[in-house]
DNA sequence: CGCTCGCTTGATCTCCTTCAAGGACAGTGG
DNA sequence: CCACTGTCCTTGAAGGAGATCAAGCGAGCG
C-alpha cells in the first residue's frame, strides 16, 4: 500500500508543468507516448510513429466521432476534453463501455474490425487527432516494435473492458464508484494529467450512472455517501482524492489489469 | 429475421458428421479453420498454420490451464470440452468473464500482454492443444494476412467482452439468460457444433449464475420462466433452442458484435 | 447403500429503481 | 438588470427485482 504522494510524486515527464504540452505535440507524438506508457519504445520506432501526419479536429460536446455501423479510414486520438465509448439499447437505455481521456487511442480496433458495433463520442467540447488507417498500417509492417505495443494496447483495452464487466456485475454501488474513480484516476496519472492530487473528469452524474449500470438518482445517493467519507470528492468536473489508500481500499482496485508500465504509478506487484 | 432451419442448414463443412473431425485435425488445423470463420485466409497462410505443431494435453474438469499472473509460453486451443475465464473477486465471489468452445483460441492475448491478469479453466474435461508462442510469432512476421485474423481475433473478444459488460448491467434476468444462450448458441454454430438445433452446454447452473452476475437461486427460477415458455431447453448440459427468432427476440440478440463471417448464421445486416 | 453434487422451492430482506418534484446555477434575451 | 429557460443536482416515498438464508429432493457414484 502506497500513499497518495508517491503516485503524484511520480513525475510522469512533459506532463508534470501546469497545462504544458498538450498544444505543442503533434498527433504522431501524442501517439507514440501514450504507446511508450505500455512497454519500450525504441527510439527509432518512436521517432516513425511520431512522425505520423494527423488531422485535428474539434468535436461540441455530445457529438459523435463513429457511429455503429461505419467503417472508418482512421484511428482517434484524444488531444483534449473526454471521449466515451458506449451503446444504445433496445429500450434506449444507454450503456457506456469506456471513458477515453487525453492522449490515449480509443479506437485502434478499428484496423482490424470490419465495422463499428457501438459508438464513440464526445462527452464535453473535445479535440481529437485523425491518423489515416493506411498509416498506421505501414508502421505495422514495418516496425515490430511498434506493432506489438499497438496491438497490446488493444490488449488492455479488452482487459479493462473485462474489469468494467466484473465491477457492474459484482460490486455494490459505492464500490463500483470508488472502483471507477480509482481506474480514471491512474489512467489520468500515466497520461500525465493528474496534479496535486486532482484530475479534469468532466462527466455528469448521468455519464456515470450509465458507466456503471445504476441510475443517476441511486449514484447521486451513493455519491454524497462517498463524499461524507471524505476519501473522494468530484464535483463540477474535478475529481480530487484526498486519500488513495483508502480509496483504494474502498473499491479493492488492483491496477494489475490497466498493464501500465510505470510501476511507481499503482503499486504493481 | 430468420428461421432455426435456415440456421442449422447452413453446413459448416467438416462438423457436419455427427461427432466427426475432432481427432482426426492437427492442433494447427484447428487454429487455421477458427481463423477462416473471421475473414478470408489464403490458402498458403492456411497452410502454413495448419502446419503448426501443437502439444495436446487432457485436463480434468475444474483444472486451471493458465492462472492469474502467469507469463503463458502457449497459446491455448480447446480441441473438446469446454473452457472458461474467470476472476475471483476479494469476496470469494467468482466472476466468469467468458466460455470457450471447442474450436477457439481463448489466449490468444497473452502473445503480447506481459502476465495473465486472470484464470482459464477447465469447466468439464477438455482437451486443449497449446502452441508455442514462438512459432505464432513467426507466423505474424511472416503472413500478413494471417496475422490480421489472429489480431481480429484479439478484437472480437474485446467485442464479447463489451457485450457481456452490456447483458450483466443493463438487461434483466430472463433477458441476459435468453442473451448467453443466443450467444453460444451462434458460436457453437460457427464451430460447426450445432446438430439439430443443440449443441452441447455443459454447465451448471451456477456457472450461468457466475457469468451473469446473478445467484444460482435466481438463476434457476428465471432458467424455469423461461423453460414454460417452450422457446429454448437446457438440460443436462444440452441446448436445445425450439424457436429461435423468438428466442433472439427474447434477448434482443444482434449478432453484429461477435464479427462472424458467414452470413446464413445470424441475419448480419 | 449412503454420500455428494446439482437442482428446486419457500420465505424474508434489501438494494436499487421508479416516479415525482424542488432547487441551484449558468446562459440568454428582453 | 432581471425574468426565463434548460441542465444538472438533490431529495422523498413507494415498489420491485434479485439476494439471502434454509431446507428438501433427485440422481449418479464409490
Amino acid at each position: 500500500m502506497r500513499d497518495a504522494n508517491s503516485l503524484l510524486a511520480s513525475g510522469q515527464g512533459w506532463a508534470g508543468r501546469p497545462g504544458a504540452g498538450q498544444g505543442m505535440n503533434s498527433v504522431g507524438e501524442t501517439l507514440a507516448r501514450h504507446l511508450a506508457s505500455f512497454g519500450e519504445l525504441p527510439a527509432a520506432d518512436f521517432a516513425a510513429v511520431a512522425a505520423l501526419k494527423g488531422e485535428v479536429r474539434d468535436l461540441p460536446r455530445q457529438t459523435d466521432i463513429l457511429r455503429n455501423g461505419d467503417q472508418p479510414t482512421h484511428v482517434v486520438l484524444v488531444l483534449s476534453g473526454l471521449l466515451h465509448r458506449y451503446t444504445i439499447g433496445p429500450e434506449g437505455k444507454r450503456q457506456i463501455h469506456s471513458f477515453y481521456l487525453p492522449n490515449e487511442a480509443p479506437s485502434l480496433e478499428t484496423l482490424y474490425i470490419d465495422y463499428m458495433d457501438n459508438n464513440l463520442g464526445a462527452v464535453v467540447p473535445t479535440r481529437v487527432g485523425l491518423i489515416s488507417h493506411d498509416q498506421i498500417y505501414r508502421i505495422i509492417d514495418e516496425r515490430p516494435e511498434a506493432r506489438k505495443l499497438l496491438w497490446r494496447q488493444t490488449l488492455v483495452q479488452a482487459a479493462i473492458f473485462r474489469q468494467w464487466l466484473v465491477r457492474n456485475s459484482n460490486l455494490p454501488a459505492h464500490m463500483a464508484l470508488a472502483h471507477l474513480f480509482c481506474e480514471m484516476f491512474v489512467r489520468a496519472d500515466a497520461a500525465g494529467l493528474v496534479e496535486d492530487r486532482r484530475c479534469s473528469l468532466p462527466l455528469t452524474q448521468e455519464y456515470v450512472a450509465d458507466a456503471l449500470g445504476l441510475t443517476a438518482v441511486h449514484t447521486n445517493r451513493t455519491l454524497q455517501a462517498l463524499r461524507e467519507t471524505g476519501v473522494v470528492e468530484w464535483r463540477s468536473g474535478q475529481l480530487t482524492v484526498y486519500d488513495w489508500p483508502k480509496l483504494r481500499e474502498i473499491a479493492r482496485f488492483d491496477p494489475n489489469y490497466l498493464h501500465l508500465r510505470s510501476t511507481e504509478l499503482a503499486g504493481r506487484r
